[in-house]
DNA sequence: TTAACATTGTGAAATAAATCACAACTAATT
DNA sequence: AATTAGTTGTGATTTATTTCACAATGTTAA
């Protein structure tokens, strides 16, 4: 069976970050090769994309950009809106607040968890903060099922698995470990430090060894 | 003519990483399942990567962790090390000043800019802080080859070709926007919101449709 | 009405990456 | 010295993803 590649689904998230943005500007219709460009990418590629979610364009105009945008959201939203919890209100924790709270209709964060008791019962970039001892209550009383891990690296696979066991099904890890979780739960790492080092390793070579992405 | 895997760049770092820690306790040798466990992958394809920087194990004990340490910096680092500038001193960049500056001894940030005249002429988490008008004689004097953004989406694209102009080689981009620059500058990408709707999708979905990853 | 044009949708081909599977090897044991 | 056990290195295969390439299509203009 053909079925979705991975890496379509995060390309057509950011097709609907970028329609939205030209629908702001009253764009009604565009190609493939307008989004690409925009995308970063192949025209092909981005029909390729968008036959997964069957939304079908025309060969005179391309794709209505307002049609487009509710048929991703279609795809990719789930009727009833996702909560998301953060746990570890550090550095990085405060920084993905600032970003993610209240921001988006769909996915937003509404708790975050520390264990240390200097940094709950008080409201982060309008974020409430709690002890991590209510963080089974929260998960299963709203039930959440997006997680953002923000603790340091010894600690992501317990605070991993106390997620899990509320829970969660998908983890967003920025702990630069990679997380030992039944197969049924979702895992995406951004690890900075590996990503810093690739820069780095492409950056110090010849122009023929970067690859074009 | 079969060259590196990009993917493969990644890991090797992460591998790297990995083996520093064992080393702290004082492993002394390994096998590719247990590198494979530790970096989330199989045997075999730990051992195909292993491939690309020629070092050789050993059937009966495995890899020695002193050696393949040496052998992955050989091949991950360059001679004179590599100095990075970040530029965007907002609530993400401040976080990354924390945790990369003064850390690792090859790759660190030497500077950070902002246009905010605020935000400048002092030392945030042990960095330096210039403002935007003194970044190309900072990166051509000191022959900076790597850069960060941490500017708002707007500001991205016209930071990059500042970067670039100054002689940058390779970005690492937290602005969700794509970055068009000329094809021997390396670019990747950190786009969080792309990997929270890609985990919130998995998360929402029946676990046959989980990637195993 | 018809021809010209640029784009879509998609089967087929190409490329990239992961996995399989096994001969070759090393050290421990008999 | 021969045998066993368990791992490495890698050619071959499989799977995932991208790109090619072209018939089908909707629109415009003669
Ligand atoms: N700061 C960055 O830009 C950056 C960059 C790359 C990776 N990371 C990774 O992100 C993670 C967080 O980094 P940071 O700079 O914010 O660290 P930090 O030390 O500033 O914050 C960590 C937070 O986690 C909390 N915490 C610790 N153990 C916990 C537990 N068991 N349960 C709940 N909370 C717990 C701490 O109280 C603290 O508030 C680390 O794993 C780090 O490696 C951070
Ligand atoms: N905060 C997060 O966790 C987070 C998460 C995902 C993505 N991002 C992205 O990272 C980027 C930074 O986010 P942030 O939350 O730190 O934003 P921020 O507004 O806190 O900081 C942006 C900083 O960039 C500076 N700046 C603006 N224009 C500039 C220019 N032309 N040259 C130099 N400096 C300039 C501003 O003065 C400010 O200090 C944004 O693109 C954002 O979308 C952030």
């Amino acid at each position: 069976m053909n079925s979705i590649p991975e890496k379509t689904i995060g390309r057509l998230s950011l097709y609907r970050r970028l329609l939205n943005r030209l629908r702001a500007e009253d764009k009604t219709h565009l190609y493939s090769y307008e989004l690409a460009t925009l995308a970063g990418g192949t025209p092909a590629r981005v029909r390729r994309d968008l036959m997964a979610i069957g939304y079908n364009g025309n060969p005179a105009h391309g794709y209505e950009v307002e049609g487009l945008i509710e048929s991703l959201g279609h795809f990719l939203d789930t009727p009833q809106g996702q909560p998301v919890v953060l746990v570890g209100i550090g550095n990085l924790g405060r920084a993905i607040l600032s970003f993610f709270t209240g921001r988006r209709p769909r996915l937003y964060i509404v708790a975050a968890f520390d264990s240390d008791p200097a940094k709950v019962n008080r409201v982060i970039h309008g974020c409430r903060c709690y002890p991590m001892q209510e963080l089974p209550e929260t998960v299963r009383g709203k039930g959440i099922t997006v997680g953002i891990i923000c603790v340091p690296a010894g600690e992501a696979q317990p605070v991993a698995e106390q997620l899990a066991a509320a829970g969660v099904r998908g983890i967003l890890n920025f702990a630069p470990v990679r997380l030992h979780l039944p197969g049924n739960i979702y895992v995406e790492d951004m690890d900075m430090t590996m990503a810093l080092e690739k820069v780095a390793y492409f950056a110090a070579r010849k122009p023929n060894n970067v690859p074009g992405k």
